[in-house]
RNA sequence: GGUGGGUUCGUAUAACGGUUAGUACCCAGGAUUUUCAUUCCUGUAAUAGGAGUUCGAUUCUCCUACCCACUACCA
């Protein structure tokens, strides 16, 4: 029987889904679109004290972000989906609108005696695991320590009657088989068992909030979903024989998906998943949206830090997949078509950030620089001045092959458009020496950092001014503004330089030092744009002006 | 502690019993350039350790080590 492809993302609002849920929920897409499938979103809100507000909206607009566009789920166009349709059959599909459905099925296992009521508090439980660890022992919940601990399978039946009628804090337990083997299936890792000796009697359903636990939920909307697939990450293999279980008890064996276990993301240095502190710690961000936290402090998103969402999502599918040929660069439609599960690794994939920069890098010059002009824009924008588009895009033009984000353009050109004049605003003067910068480039935090200053200028760097900036080289950087400015050929970058450098080579005046020293002046720093570049935007009055401002200034 | 999973250059990975163990990022050097960047070329660098199976193991088996996850009335 072949069953058409459906499979879900089924994140928890309890904050912020971070880049490894992405990737999950990237996967999930993936392989349902190539198999022409239908990828769901799911919301598993069964636990009522973890709800943060909020969360489940960045959920859906991280995905939609990064185009992993959902076929069923709880938004449609921004409105929530609340009733079945014929878009969403299966709505509501956040499970704390469903929770109507799941008690018949805990019912259904007590019936089946796959299931029993325990009526031990968590204070009683809390007590008997300190209790064990004290003796230097683990308490669990299994077939060996429930004969022993107040439950409908020890109690009389009049006790439990009374209990379930007068008490409301007792829970539902899978009865867990004695000493069974338990033979699973997973696409990435292969055949794994385990004997159910080694687990647990895990809740299913309390009576405190008339709500399920995870697994019950979980396996009770997979198989009202007719999901085909589950594919999650790793933490979950642990669950997998329970969950085989309960499809087992349920008599659903027919129909039971099948499972996928991604490895985990974990940290760029040392050990460990990644978690939300390591991105502000080592200047990355660990989300794919900002988000503030209700003690309102902000954490990064790729969005923000100006990542393009396709460079994101290429970066996340080769974090743990790869096709088996040498292409890293992928659009959705290719990664659609070439992704296959089997090709998932093992094990967990350290994240590397300076791999993610270069992503955007090759995204950024794929981009037109129409594109690049109109985000760029809103940048200078927001640095007081309004351009003229065309020549952002001029200028986007030439000196895209140095971005990596829309907001280097600043940083790399922003002497194009303003004049580097305030350097004293730095505290830099003429003859001041610099630190040199720490040399291990491996382990340096974002070299963006300094991107982000309120500064409508370039500073001239105090070793750029000691090495560049002699009286002598000033006579003629002087001499050579002179001759832009009555220069009257062609005005174009080709015609402007080759002008210049003539005629700094007919008078056999030292070309590197001057060079250098007219970009100083130009541009504020000794490093940076082609001189004819510079001087044949900015035209001859300002050419003329800022080298007369930094003659005045730095002589 | 118990159970499960994992282990190829610094990082991501390729090689599904036979290769000089490949590629990309990073790093280093060189060429080009008026500087920086780009581009191009070159280079450094890995099969965790030990047994076994085999004519031959990165690849299969076992042991050890290390790493990770799980071990809640959380997901």
């Amino acid at each position: 029987m072949e069953r058409r492809t459906r499979v879900r993302f089924a994140p928890s609002p309890t904050g912020p889904l971070h880049m490894g849920g992405v990737r999950t929920a990237l996967y999930n897409y993936l392989y349902a679109k190539q198999r022409g499938g239908d990828f769901i979103i799911r919301i598993e809100d069964t636990d009522s004290h973890r709800f943060v507000p909020g969360a489940e909206e960045y959920i859906i607009e991280a995905l939609n972000w990064c185009g992993i566009i959902p076929d069923e789920g709880v938004d449609e166009n921004g409105k929530v989906v609340e009733t079945p349709s014929e878009r969403h059959p299966h709505a509501p599909y956040r499970q704390s609108q469903r929770r109507g459905i799941y008690k018949q099925y805990a019912d259904q296992l007590i019936a089946s005696g796959n299931a029993y009521y325990a009526f031990d508090s968590s204070e009683e439980l809390d007590a008997k695991r300190a209790e064990c660890e004290a003796a230097g022992q683990t308490f669990i919940y299994n077939q060996l320590s429930r004969m022993s601990l107040r439950n409908s399978l020890t109690l009389p039946a009049e006790e439990t009657e009374r209990l379930l009628r007068e008490t409301t804090d007792w829970t539902i337990r899978f009865k867990m088989p004695q000493d069974t083997v338990v033979k699973m299936d997973d696409l990435i890792r292969g055949h794994v068992e385990i004997n159910t000796d080694t687990l647990d009697d895990k809740v299913l359903w309390k009576r405190a909030d008339e709500l399920p636990t995870y697994h019950l939920a979980n396996i009770v909307d997979d198989h009202l979903m007719e999901i085909t697939e589950v594919i999650r990450g790793e933490e979950w293999l642990p669950s997998l024989p329970l969950h085989y279980l309960l499809y087992k008890a349920f008599g659903w064996e027919e129909t039971q998906p099948r499972f996928a276990h991604l490895p985990l993301l974990l940290k760029p240095v040392g050990n460990g998943k990644l978690s939300k502190r390591d991105g502000d710690k080592m200047g990355f961000p660990v989300f794919p949206l900002n988000w503030i936290n209700s003690e309102g402090e902000t954490y990064h998103g790729y969005r923000e830090d100006g990542y393009f969402p396709e460079a994101f999502v290429n970066l996340l599918a080769m974090l743990g997949w790869n096709p088996g040929t040498e292409q890293e660069i992928f659009s959705m439609k290719e990664l659609i078509d070439s992704f296959s599960i089997d090709k998932v690794s093992k094990s967990g994939a350290k994240f590397n950030p300076e791999k993610a920069r270069w992503f955007n890098k090759e995204y950024l010059r794929m981009r037109s620089d129409e594109d690049l002009a109109s985000a760029f824009l809103p940048v200078l924008e927001s640095k007081g001045i309004k351009a003229d588009p065309d020549y952002v895009k001029d200028v986007i033009s030439f000196t895209k092959e140095r971005a990596t984000f829309v907001t280097d353009f600043w940083t790399i050109a922003s002497y194009l458009f303003v004049s580097p004049k305030d350097f004293e605003a730095y505290g830099i003067k003429a003859g001041a020496s610099v630190e040199p910068q720490a040399a291990d480039n491996r382990r340096q935090p974002d070299p963006r950092a300094k991107v982000f200053d309120d500064t409508l200028t370039a500073p001239f760097l105090a070793k750029d001014v000691d090495k560049f900036w002699k009286p002598e080289i000033v006579e003629l950087v002087l001499k050579v503004s002179e001759y832009v400015n009555a220069y009257d050929g062609e005005w174009s970058v080709q015609a402007v330089g080759a002008a210049v450098e003539d005629y700094i080579r007919t008078n056999e005046w030292p070309m590197g030092k001057v060079m250098n020293a007219l970009r100083l002046a130009l541009a504020g720093s000794a490093s940076g744009l082609g001189i004819a570049d510079i001087i044949a935007r900015i035209g001859k009055g300002e050419t003329a002006s800022r080298i007369a401002f930094a003659a005045s200034r730095l002589s």
